[in-house]
DNA sequence: TCAAAAGTGTTTGGTTTACACCCATGA
DNA sequence: TCATGGGTGTAAACCAAACACTTTTGA
């Protein structure tokens, strides 16, 4: 876009928009990313559209790059979605016209096909911002969530399916951890995940049979109790283990 | 369309099209249906476009019922292709102006998306058939494959991997094989999609704890030596194993 | 009658599960 | 000082890998 305050749809490839899941994990909790619409007060998914020059990869990093401050964000296409009569009107295209960030309609009142991305990133280090639709962009828990624009809650339940799938081929622990952390937190990560409870002695020894973690001198002081070791990824470990998955297979 | 012998493009959503990586399982070998280009005698993945009134599934589950002549195909979408350069001129238009399928190819050099799809039929009942760009649609193995035209090598790598990834928790066995087959014949089907080999006896032993397969009265004669026994698949029970996986997980 | 393929069974060793025990910390 | 959470260890159960033996078949 030329200038950030309005959309110059000549630019756009036609038909195609992407949605962002963004998942961060604070309080022992999976959050996701939201924006509230300026005018319907309705939540919906960040996303955008693709740059004539862009892939959708490239697009979704950029899109992310403005709802998070953030570069090189872990993201991933998991789905798309294109069912006729997703999109044949724009929630937001009231809000867009308001806003004077476009001065005609027709082109957002289009059928639209979303490719689904889920992102990963560290909870502490984004900065959520708004977009030109929204008045509003922040993390909400899982179970504060209840209805989404469009087929938004869909997209959703897809991504948390596809994230539960690829926990153990794909490095969710490290972009979704501070660099250094302790063994329980990444265990309510996982826990969190997958919606059931491990036992500690076993998934500290099964992490660190994996090989991809280093023990680090320091521990986590400041909480109540025995203070936990902190830990951080190896990575050179972590990209070779992630090839193979840490799990079953033939 | 409306009539098979000429493109509607006013019928067709603009940007995006899909392509097909269809697997047959044959003399104990993976095949991929590959078109041959009326002109240049490229070879190329089957495709299409996706009308106005269809998601891309249905407009995948067309495309391939006009290539195989067969219903109800085994699709999933593994990826989208979206490289901004991987298609600014389409390598089949001079074909569809040759053979008058259209009348202008503006429409058809432009940037196309496509989304990635990879079936699984059965290759005896498959019935190659080529399309409006093709003079020829047939089974190749895979180690036969070389140069296809724009990015089709990524797609059909990229499908084998998914193939692969995804052997454990799809019905890749159902889909690839006649509806009653022997074990050995179940087993080299795994070991041609792992590219590894697997211990006869191991394997049989854990296919059937899954308790997926019916084995039958029947042996399937005809063959030298000792005469197999044959299996089907249980369709209740392999639909519940599947939600879970077969494999691994925490 | 014999080589090759298929059915069935056993031994072994590693991995996972389910626990017990001790240590550190702040309320 | 004690409840709670964290670090470490171990026995039992389970599962997967490796391998032996027998049966059937057509050449």
């Amino acid at each position: 876009m030329n200038r950030s305050s309005h959309l110059d749809e000549t630019q756009l490839l036609k038909h195609i928009s992407l949605d962002c899941v963004v998942f961060g994990f604070h309080d022992s909790q999976l959050k996701v990313l939201l924006l509230r619409m300026k005018r319907t007060k309705d939540w919906a998914l960040p996303g955008g559209f693709v740059l004539l020059d862009e892939s959708i990869e490239i697009a979704a990093s950029r899109v992310l790059r403005e709802r998070t401050g953030l570069d090189h964000i872990f993201l991933k296409q998991f789905k798309v979605f294109s069912s006729p009569d997703r999109s044949n009107t724009n929630p937001g295209v009231q809000d867009l016209l308001d806003s004077g960030a476009i001065d005609d309609s027709s082109w957002f009142n289009q059928r639209f096909i979303s490719v689904g991305f889920y992102a990963l990133v560290d909870f502490s280090k984004a900065e959520p911002t708004p977009d030109l639709f929204s008045d509003l962009c922040h993390w909400k828990s899982l179970e504060d969530i209840d209805l989404l624009i469009l087929d938004h809650n869909q997209i959703l339940d897809k991504a948390l399916e596809t994230l539960r799938l690829q926990l153990n081929y794909q490095p969710i622990g490290y972009n979704l951890l501070p660099d250094r952390f302790t063994m329980p937190e990444l265990q309510k990560l996982y826990e969190t995940i997958l919606g059931k409870e491990l036992d500690r002695r076993n998934f500290q020894r099964k992490m660190l049979s994996y090989d991809i973690l280093c023990k680090l001198e320091e521990r986590k002081t400041g909480g109540a109790h025995k203070a936990p070791f902190l830990y951080e990824f190896n990575l050179e470990n972590y990209g070779k283990a992630l090839k193979h998955g840490f799990n079953g297979g033939w």
